[in-house]
DNA sequence: TTGTATGCGTTATCAG
DNA sequence: CTGATAACGCATACAA
C-alpha cells in the first residue's frame, strides 16, 4: 500500500502476469490488448497504486506534458481568472501548468529560458507583451507558444485578448451619450500595445462624436494604482480640466478615484470615471466602477486550445484571436455636472 | 547554433574531446577535473549552448528539482509576496518553484497529489491548513512538506508562519488602549487555525484590560470581503453596537467598512476598524486601514529554508516558526464617539 | 494479441 | 585524473 518506492510500471506488470510492454499499452492505447488482459492489468495498476513516472516519460518522449505560464506579475488581479481557463483547457488535454513570474527582472527570466531549454516544458504562453529573455537569437529556440492580452513583441508569436480598441470605444461612447466632451484618457503607453489600442478606441469615439482630441487632458501611465493618482495630480496643475476621466485599466482608475476623493470631489457628481478589465474589487469601490469586462476566462481557455493545437499540428490556424469586451454599467458615470461644463 | 534538437552531453564531449562522464564531473565536480579539461568543457558547453535536460537529470537521481506551492487561491493577496520569498531561496539552491491552485476543489487537489506521485516535484509547500488531499492514507505518499501560515491538519507537517496571538494583541491593545471596550471580533472560524489564533489574541486582550467578553459581537467569517459586509447587516440586526471593529483580516475589515459606509457611517469617527495582514489596498482604502503587517516575504523565505534543510537532512530541526508581525498605525483608528460610549 | 529489446540523457560506480 | 558502462522508468519497433 504505502510503500517506500512508488511503484514502477514493472511492478504492475508482475502483478498483472504481462510484459511490461502490455502494461504500457493498456494504458495508452487501450483498443489494441485483449479485454481479459487490460482487466487484469487495471486491476495492478489499482493495487499497486501505479502513477506513471512523468520524468521518465518524458525523456523516451522527447517533450514534458507541462505548459508553462509566465507572467510578470502574479499579484496581478486579472491573473488568476485567466488561469482557470488555461489550467481546465490543459488538464482537459492531459497537460499541467506551471507558473513563473518575472517581475519585469531579466534574471528571473533568464532563469525560465533555461528551464524551457532543459525540456521541462513543451509549450509556453506569454503575459507581456514583451519577450522576457534576450529577444531575437533566443527566439528561435523558444518551444510553441501564445501570448495572452498583448500581442508579443519580436516575435511571431500568436496571441489571444480582447478587441482593446472596440472596448475603450464602448467607454468613450457612454460618457460621449451622458453629454461629457472633455474626456480626459490616462494611462497611455507606447510599451503596451493593449494600453494604445485603448487609446485608439478612445479617439476613435472622440471623433465619431466630433470632438476634437485635447492632448493636454492625455497622461501616461503604466496601468498601477499609483499611476492614476499620479495622473490627478498633474492635471491640478494644467489649465485645462476633463468633465470625466477614461481609464486605461481598473486599477489607473481606482488610483484616480482617490486622487480626486483626495481633493474633495465626489464622484460621479463632480467628475465621471471608466475602467476596464472589471477586476474584483471594481464592484466593490464607491462608488462601484463602471467598467469594461474581459472575458478572462474564455481568454484562457481559448489561448491554451491555440497552444494545444500548435503543440500538435505545428503550425497555427489563427495568428490573433480577438473576444468581445462587455460593458458594465455601475455608478462611476453620470451626466457632467454644470458647474465645470464651461468651465 | 540554433540547432534542431537541443545539445546533450554526447555533444559537449565530443567537441570537448573527452568522455562524457568527464563532462558530467566538470559540472557537477569542478574540483575533480584537471583545469585543462575542465576549460575545454566550459568551452564546449559554450559552443553548443548546452543545458542540462532536467528530464535525464531527475529520472537519474530519483528526484526532481521542482517544488510543488499548492494555494486555494493565487488571486489571494498575500500570496504573491510569499512567492517572492520562496522563489528566491529556492532559486538559490537550485530549486525551481511550480504554482498549483486548487480553488478548494477536491478534483484539483488530487490532479496535483497525482502530480507528486509522478515524481514531478521534489517537495511540497502548503498554503492551506487544510492537507488538500484525500487526508489519512495518503500523507504517508507525500514528500517532505512545509506549511504556510497555518499548522497543517492531520500531518505532523511543520509550518511558518506569524504568532497570530501576538499579532491580534497589538490590534486589541491598540483599541483599547484609544478608549474602546465594546470591541466586535469579525471572522472568528473553527476551520481555519490562524483565524482562531487571532482571536485568541483578541479575548487576551480583552481579559488583560478587564473587559468581559461579548459573544453577541462576535462573528463567524471566512476571510472574504462579502464575509465582512454580512457580518455588519447581522449586526445591525441585534441590539449591542460595538465601538470598534477588529477583523480576522484585511479582506474582512474591507468589507466592514464598505458596509458600515453604505449606512452612512463615517470611519474612524463613528466606528473604528482594524485589519490584519496589511495587503496592499490597505493603504488606499480611505481611510487608509490601521492593521497589522505580516512578513511576508520573510515567510517565504523561511518556509522555503525548511523545505530544503527536510530534503537535505530527511529530519526537521523545527517544527513550528512563528514570525513577529508589526502594528501599522493609520487612519481607520480613533477614541470611540461619545454619541456611542453609553450607548 | 503479446513479448523482447533498445534507447531517451544523466549520474554514479568501478577500473584503469 | 579519466573512461567505459550500468541503471533510472518508460514507450515503441520489431518479432513472434
Amino acid at each position: 500500500m504505502s510503500n517506500s518506492t512508488p511503484a514502477t510500471i514493472e511492478d504492475v506488470a508482475r502483478i498483472a502476469q504481462v510484459s511490461i510492454a502490455t502494461v504500457s499499452r493498456a494504458i495508452h492505447m487501450p483498443e489494441k490488448v485483449a479485454n481479459s488482459t487490460r482487466l487484469k492489468v487495471n486491476q495492478a495498476i489499482a493495487i499497486t497504486g501505479y502513477t506513471t513516472n512523468a520524468m521518465a516519460r518524458s525523456l523516451r518522449l522527447g517533450r514534458s506534458n507541462m505548459i508553462l505560464v509566465v507572467a510578470p506579475d502574479i499579484g496581478d488581479p486579472n491573473f488568476s481568472n485567466i488561469l482557470v481557463g488555461l489550467e481546465n483547457e490543459a488538464r482537459a488535454h492531459g497537460y499541467g501548468i506551471l507558473i513563473g513570474h518575472t517581475q519585469n527582472d531579466a534574471q528571473r527570466s533568464l532563469e525560465y529560458l533555461k528551464f524551457l531549454n532543459s525540456n521541462q516544458a513543451a509549450g509556453l504562453i506569454l503575459f507581456t507583451g514583451i519577450l522576457p529573455f534576450g529577444h531575437q537569437t533566443m527566439t528561435a529556440r523558444l518551444p510553441p507558444s501564445v501570448g495572452v492580452f498583448e500581442p508579443v513583441f519580436n516575435g511571431g508569436i500568436p496571441y489571444v485578448g480582447v478587441d482593446d480598441i472596440a472596448g475603450a470605444r464602448k467607454a468613450v461612447d457612454l460618457l460621449i451619450a451622458e453629454g461629457h466632451r472633455k474626456i480626459a484618457f490616462i494611462g497611455d503607453s507606447r510599451t503596451r500595445l493593449a494600453y494604445s489600442r485603448r487609446r485608439m478606441g478612445y479617439e476613435a469615439g472622440l471623433d465619431a462624436a466630433g470632438v476634437s482630441p485635447d492632448l493636454r487632458i492625455v497622461f501616461e501611465g503604466d496601468g498601477t494604482i499609483e499611476s492614476g493618482r499620479l495622473a490627478v495630480e498633474q492635471l491640478f496643475m494644467r489649465d485645462t480640466l476633463p468633465t470625466a476621466f477614461m481609464c486605461v485599466n481598473d486599477q489607473t482608475a481606482i488610483g484616480v478615484m482617490i486622487g480626486l476623493g483626495a481633493r474633495g470631489y465626489d464622484i460621479p457628481r463632480d467628475f465621471s470615471v471608466t475602467g476596464f478589465d472589471d477586476v474584483p474589487q471594481a464592484v466593490f469601490m464607491s462608488p462601484s466602477l463602471t467598467t469594461i469586462r474581459q472575458p478572462r476566462t474564455a481568454i484562457g481557455k481559448h489561448a491554451m486550445a491555440l497552444l494545444l493545437e500548435l503543440l500538435s499540428d505545428g503550425q497555427p490556424t489563427e495568428t490573433e484571436i480577438l473576444l468581445r469586451p462587455d460593458l458594465v454599467v455601475r455608478n462611476s458615470v453620470s451626466a457632467p455636472s454644470r458647474n465645470w461644463i464651461r468651465k
